[in-house]
DNA sequence: GTTCATGGATGAATCGATTCAATACAAATT
DNA sequence: AATTTGTATTGAATCGATTCATCCATGAAC
């Protein structure tokens, strides 16, 4: 009886769908193709095959026939099927994509790191989703939610907030991450960083290279890992090296206190200035460059200049800026193959610290004297 | 016969389903949670209600009581419960997430831009996919490829290649698009631009008022339709003046190229030379800045510059860059706000050409002399 | 005391793909 | 001729949420 009545209904749905499909191509034929996409279903009936065979010609085309293969392509063409990714990922548990959560969308910086991922990523066939935390741990973790349930396959994240332990319960629920441009405290994660204190000392032992007796760091806050160590391979460095580092201390690493802490050295006697500057990044090191001309200091007579990430805007200033390169495309290339490596979950994977050594550029603002 | 059967496997399956859960919530009190994490029926179980109620509890929460929605909401925790998004969208119908593709991530325009569209989405509680055409007609189709296949609510694009036919064919099977940083050609798509033409005056007449008698126009390739409005705009302005505009035509408008035609300028004659120069974009107007510097000529005294786009570093160069500066956020927000006013459909919804008039942003590279 | 209205709660049906056990068929082997 | 092997194909069950028709309980109105 009950059975009967599922009968009927199964018939009664068939035939729904069948109608559909005839007015879809209906619609095709003699006027614009609208409303909502023709499915899966749709294409087999069309093609006069079965589902399956729908599904293997979009994910195992070499297992179909040819004559199937092409009747069900034709079909798609034909109808201008667009598979469904929810319905895809929801079946297969899988979805085809990454998260990336950066600091700050805008720092070119990360937009390389970001594209290295990306082309990794596409090798996979994923996506990158790229999301912008912008130094705020609330929307780092709204975006860490929305990954989880957009179910992505792994993460490649600069923290910023408090979040390792969240990542930790995320890979524990099948979601994993990688740490970029941080080295992980823990050996629960991979991560790719740069050796910020041999860049430090680089830079520094450059500046005595070229001649420099009272150099500077210029750059803070010192809560940030980052400067801390610069600062620290510099200060290494300048002691080996048997000269004395100013410390000049700033609030943040933007454009305009470097232009500030320029003024400042502006004004103090000629023999008390630092003859050479070695700032943390080079936003600042451009600030300073900006305040110097302004000032009429002469790069790199008066003062020499190094900055730090080697942006694009380092070799188009006015004088050229020496600074401290970091591999950016292929630090995102490496963390995605990590995060792929854990994805993929080669048995007997285990978490691995990347650490890159940063490379001098040496340009016009350093030349000797 | 049949029908007992299908009784008989359904029985199976929800004792299957009660294992489950019984065993879920056995790890989650005694080790660690992992595995495949709680689902709604999960949920529901353990806060002993319906599955509609907990679906109500996230989607319309105020139509819950609020004994049940706390019993829920103690659940979710209790389970780590994160709602799937692929499950969501399939049934509903719709998923939370705009498609954005632009020319160039590493280009700031575009970050801003996006930025601007991102807070807007973030508003309507959805999220931004960014994507990177990188000028290249293949990823252009890919991405879009993929946008329809994920079933974005709709789309920001700059186009790149041909792609306004398949635009209006996504349009026409639900998923909008907004054309950013271009003026639609057709009234089928709302757009949002900026006045190139008018900026391009703007920036001419600027070098006029201070003074230039031999102004330049460097820029290519002319097939963009932003340099040759922008050229358009400056020759237009230099006739009113009664000027002649020299052109200097590149193939790009890359930095290189600027410092290219820079050093060509460097070894004219000083009375052959021009006497200022409109820049196509900011990179190129750098490009000159640095070429200008190096070969010992003075900004603005011997030549001044006028760039286009106002990025962050024409304020940040040894000599500030005066500029033509667009309204990027406010480009984004507003392409963003018109794409989901016609997502929502408001059924009078008409497709309406934003365009922005830029506005010049005077510095030190055109200071008067 | 009966009817009606209403806000809450329920759970089977559903979205559109993939999966995989079952089957069909051809070719190879005994 | 019978059996085995292997490849191509099928289609019902499934993924995990949302939907919505239905039901329930409570109180208001008659």
């Amino acid at each position: 009886m009950a059975c009967q009545q599922a009968n009927t209904r199964m018939a009664t749905v068939n035939a729904v769908t069948l109608m559909k499909r005839i007015d879809s191509i209906h619609q095709w034929r003699f006027s614009v193709p609208s409303g909502p996409g023709a499915k899966l279903t749709d294409v087999a009936a069309l093609a006069r095959v079965s589902v399956g065979t729908v599904s293997n010609v979009l994910n195992r085309p070499d297992q179909v026939s040819f004559d199937k293969r092409s009747r069900v392509l034709a079909a798609i063409d034909e109808l201008g099927f667009v598979r469904n990714e929810s319905a895809r990922s929801l079946r297969s548990g899988s979805t085809r994509s990454l998260g990336m959560l950066v600091l700050d969308v805008r720092n070119p910086f990360f937009t390389d790191v970001a594209m290295g991922a990306e082309n990794v990523a596409e090798d996979h066939k994923h996506s990158l989703i790229l999301a912008n935390s912008a130094e705020d741990a609330g929307r780092e973790q709204a975006y860490l939610d929305l990954f989880e349930q957009q179910r992505v396959q792994g993460v490649l994240i600069t923290p910023y907030g408090q979040v390792l332990q969240r990542l930790e319960r995320m890979r524990d629920r099948g979601i994993p991450s990688v740490l970029v441009d941080r080295l992980a405290s823990t050996d629960q994660f991979c991560s790719v960083s740069v050796d910020d204190v041999a860049g430090g000392a680089t830079a520094l032992e450059h500046l005595v290279s070229v001649g420099s007796v009272r150099p500077a760091f210029v750059g803070g806050p010192f809560t940030l890992q980052q400067v801390e160590d610069r600062y620290r391979g510099a200060a290494d460095a300048a002691a080996r090296a048997g000269v004395p580092l100013q410390l000049f201390e700033t609030p943040d690493l933007k454009f305009e206190r470097g232009r500030q802490v320029g003024d400042l050295m502006g004004n103090l006697q000629p023999d008390k200035r630092p003859d050479a500057v070695f700032a943390a990044n080079d936003q600042l090191a451009l600030g300073l460059l900006q305040s110097f001309a302004a000032n009429g200091l002469r790069v790199p007579e008066d003062i020499a200049i190094v900055g730090f990430d080697d942006i694009d805007f380092a070799s188009q200033s006015s004088i050229p800026l020496t600074s401290i390169s970091q591999p950016r495309q292929l630090i995102g290339e490496r963390a995605a193959q990590l995060l792929f490596d854990e994805i993929d979950d080669e048995p007997g994977h285990v978490h691995s610290q990347v650490v890159f050594t940063p490379e001098l550029v040496a340009r016009q603002s350093t030349r000797r004297r």
